[in-house]
DNA sequence: CCATATACCTTGTTAATCGATGTATTATAC
DNA sequence: GTATAATACATCGATTAACAAGGTATATGG
């Protein structure tokens, strides 16, 4: 049973990247704003930085993923993320890998 | 290397470290084992190569959680590992970081 | 005798995340 | 009114987990 192609991207990883997606998809926000919601939206179990969510944002920018609207908010200017629909391919994609793990994680502690 | 580095030590990080500790408290086993039995205990979803399970095995030994004893077997030597108070404490920690970060991740995608 | 499975090991590289830092503006607190 | 905190963007170097790929050696089935 040798030969055996395996896409192993890494195990947990990418849970900022799903939470960016998985939030977008409720509605628009900004960079700064993303950071903020992901630490309320779970209770402050994950708190990335901006020096992980600001490049993130950009990646998945210029993957196609997010469609990104400057707006003058008073005197800065606030950055508008919005799913597109590969964003939202991308979301499910990685939505599913996290279930597959976490199920199969839980299996193994609860075993 | 501090050996209380609690915190953000990066998410969904230490699946295979938590998995290790987590069948080595069913009963002994070899290096070799481990891999296999990882990957049939995540039906294959999980599956880390010999070149993450050793170096954490090794990892776990110099930090005390493991207690390793050779034994020839046939005309090799295999190296069961077995937990230490050391290794269950921390068997307990990250199955409870793994447990909240799960539930965390969850609430969001199902919220 | 040769391929495969077993059983150990290490090393170089990538990619995710962290922490610190930098710039600028606006709101607040004193 | 001016220090300070909060907002809002950004990047950069360090760290670390995990991977891929190699290496050694013995046992086993064709």
């Amino acid at each position: 049973m040798a030969e055996e192609k395996r896409g192993n991207a890494g195990f947990g990883a990418g849970v900022p990247e799903l939470l960016i997606l998985r939030l977008l998809q409720e509605r628009e926000m900004y960079g700064y704003e993303i950071v903020q919601a992901i630490g309320r939206a779970t209770q402050d179990v994950v708190t990335p930085g901006e020096g992980v969510i600001y490049p993130l944002l950009h990646a998945l920018e210029k993957d196609g993923a997010l469609r990104a609207e400057p707006r003058p908010a008073g005197g800065r200017t606030r950055i508008y993320y919005t799913l597109t629909s590969r964003g939202v391919r991308r979301l499910f994609e990685l939505s599913d890998d996290w279930s597959r793990l976490a199920r199969a994680v839980q299996l193994v502690l609860r075993a």
